[in-house]
RNA sequence: CGGGAUGUAGCGCAGUUUGGUAGCGCACUACGUUCGGGACGUAGGGGUCGCAGGUUCAAAUCCUGUCAUCCCGACCA
């Protein structure tokens, strides 16, 4: 490509609107162009991008066995009204009326298409197993777009599902689907952890997510790993085992219950200042609320956090929040600091919307006119905690000396309800090996999951098993973010002056750029090599532009092209320059070794075992991370 | 959805307080000089100031509404 041809509107300065590094970058360099909020235009330099991306990722699926498809963006309500998405799915589904006035939706995801399409194609366990995959535009229309091609609303997405009929097979593949992720990413250049993580709306059990970790603001995600067992999650999964703290308050509080004043402390801080002791000491309620209308506590020790995803599992919620004000007053008879339940009398129930969920209620049976009842969820944290303090919804006191009911039906009961709800902290103990934890950010490029029958069961798709019996397909679903994988890429892979693309995903692995364009003895010099690179088949560009040399090469390291020729001075003697982009090591070379040095450059960073050595060292045993 | 901010040339911004002929830098066009790290000179082109109402002799500027974009929040009793 000739850099004066080439479609790639560059800007000196950062655009307004765009907050990380890959935005401002690949917005900078032409690759691409905001058309909406969380839109985008991919130009020439991104769809080469994007495309070497889609290759790899074709070459490992296909390697994998797996088959590509192409399945509709646009997609009939009803296909969704099946699986039962249609009403859980939210707002983050596009959905609208053709001019039948039927309902539709633009696809954030396949899972109902494709398990339809499987019911339909596969009727016998002879068909089985089966994986198929496509390269696709995805929509989800997010709360807040942000990151440019990091959250955008549309966006590309590599997404395959499986069907077996065993859950064994399911996971021989969900092996197999790991592995091909492991050498997709590495093949990109990409350095990625496979963690643990929740399963979300999506459904299933088992699932992992893909990280690149990134270290600064512009991962979305925690990931909290253990560099010596190699276990890692994502913030939403993680467990994680508290150091020592003190949790018997007998030295600050005695045995005995008593009331204290605690006057304008409605957060844990002012509180630990009021009374002189550690927020460990605390038993701290949450008042959340349970898809809108059903309120619950959750006891947590005052040093923690609950991580809400843990307890919408717990509760088997679609949805929960924090109370507001207005509802801590209606259901708790209390105010924002003041929530508790000392006083509150303990039962065995289950309240409905909790059934096989939550079985411990507490009653406010001394206040018989507001007839408060609340199911509560235990921390594992608080069960050891001994003379704590915690608020029984009386404003401007709280009660300390509090101890669990020490009958064996009351600690059975307190067991029962407790879950793992805390967010691990860098610094806590690593579930599996005690050594400590490491938390950094990261961005997750790639999904597995085992879903298991539960679209196949929503929406009756079967085959025939070998006693000819009808059962329902066990089904895996695997994604990867194609566009989010390249701007991951850039995050990762950049400097001052701009991208520096790993080569197998570079839009263009070599940048010519004649010094002088005037002078026929360079241009006839880079020229050729253009010409040679081009039949060798490697990628280049030739700047052939009117420009002074500075702005040459400001621009390839802005577009971020791996390496460049330069054809300067010593062009007369037949002497080239090769500088790299990443690491910036410059040589020296006669023409006729340009070409074969270029070569073995490709060659070293495509070559898989390469790469894998280069990664080794930090690069966790995939098994260690298996759940 | 709540809070904050911003919309003026392709990009980045000033001008708005105090209403009076629309500006600067970069980019673009032409010519000349320059030519290994975003050159310089001269001469140009390009904007119904987000949109719609209103006030006024007169609105980028004041008022009302609306749309768009960005940031923060929508999680820690």
């Amino acid at each position: 490509m000739r850099m004066s041809q080439l479609f790639a509107p560059t800007l000196r300065e950062n655009p307004h609107e765009a907050e990380v590094v890959s935005h401002q970058l690949l917005t900078r360099a032409g690759y691409i162009r905001q058309i909406a909020r969380g839109i985008y235009n991919y130009l020439p330099l991104m769809q080469r991008v994007m495309k070497k991306v889609e290759a790899i990722v074709r070459e490992e699926m296909d390697r994998a066995g797996a088959q590509e498809l192409l399945m509709p963006i646009m997609q009939p309500a009803d296909l969704w009204i099946e699986s039962g998405r249609w009403a859980v799915y939210g707002k983050e589904l596009i959905r609208f009326k053709d001019r039948h006035d039927r309902d539709c939706v633009l696809g954030p995801t396949h899972e109902e298409v494709i398990t339809s399409t499987a019911n339909n194609g596969i009727h016998s366990y002879k068909q089985l197993p089966v994986n198929l995959y496509q390269i696709q535009n995805k929509y989800r229309d997010e709360v807040r777009p942000r990151f440019g091609l990091l959250r955008g609303r549309e966006f590309i997405m590599k997404d395959a599902y499986s069907f077996h009929t065993s859950q064994a097979d399911l996971e021989r593949e969900y092996d197999v689907m790991a592995e091909a992720y492991r050498r997709i990413f590495l093949r990109c250049g990409l350095d990625t952890r496979m963690v643990q993580s929740d399963s979300g709306a999506i459904g299933g059990a088992v699932s992992h997510e893909f990280m690149v970790l990134t270290q600064t603001h512009s991962g979305e995600d925690d990931v909290y790993y253990c560099d010596s067992c190699g276990y890692a999650a994502n913030g939403e999964r993680a467990e994680s085992i508290l150091p020592d703290a003190t949790v018997d308050g007998q030295a600050i509080f005695g045995t005995t219950e008593q009331v204290v004043d605690t006057p304008d402390c409605d957060d844990i801080e002012s509180l630990t200042k009021c009374l002189k002791m550690p927020a460990s000491l605390i038993c701290k309620a949450l008042l959340y609320i349970k898809d809108e209308t059903m309120p619950f506590l959750v006891f947590i020790r005052g040093d923690l956090e609950a991580e809400e995803i843990k307890v919408q599992n717990a509760v088997a919620a679609n949805h929960i929040r924090l109370a507001d004000a207005d509802e801590v007053a209606e259901f708790a008879h209390s105010a924002k600091g003041y929530v508790g339940v000392a006083g509150w009398r303990m039962c065995n129930e289950e309240l409905p919307g909790f059934e096989g969920r939550v079985s411990l209620v507490y009653r406010a049976e001394h206040l018989k006119e507001y007839h408060l009842q609340l199911p509560v969820l235990l921390d594992s944290s608080v069960l050891n905690l001994k003379n704590f303090a915690m608020a029984n919804n009386e404003i401007g006191k709280h009660v300390v000396g509090y101890n669990w009911p020490h009958d064996r039906a009351s600690q059975e009961l307190l067991e029962t309800n407790t879950f793992d709800l805390k967010r691990a902290r860098a610094g806590d103990q690593c579930p599996t090996c005690l050594a400590e934890l490491n938390m950094t950010r990261g961005i997750e490029v790639g999904n597995i999951f085992q879903l298991g029958t539960k679209y196949s069961e929503a929406m009756s798709a079967t085959y025939t098993d070998e006693d000819g019996t009808e059962k329902h397909f066990v089904m895996g679903c695997y994604g990867i973010g194609i566009s989010r994988t390249a701007a991951a890429a850039v995050e990762r892979y950049h400097d001052q002056d701009g991208i520096a693309w790993p080569i197998p995903i570079a839009p263009y692995v070599v940048s010519v750029v004649p010094v002088n364009a005037d002078d026929q003895t360079q241009w006839t010099l880079a020229k050729q090599l253009y010409d040679d690179l081009q039949a060798a088949g490697v990628e280049a560009v030739i700047d052939d532009r009117d420009e002074r040399a500075g702005v040459k090469f400001k621009d390839s390291e802005l577009m971020g092209f791996p390496i460049r020729v330069t054809v300067g001075k010593k062009a007369a003697d037949g002497v080239l320059e090769v500088k790299l982009r990443e690491g910036g090591d410059v040589k020296e070379l006669p023409a006729a070794e340009v070409l074969p040095y270029i070569r073995s450059l490709v060659e070293e960073a495509t070559d898989f075992a390469k790469l894998e050595a280069r990664f080794k060292a930090g690069q966790p045993a995939a098994a260690g991370a298996a759940s």
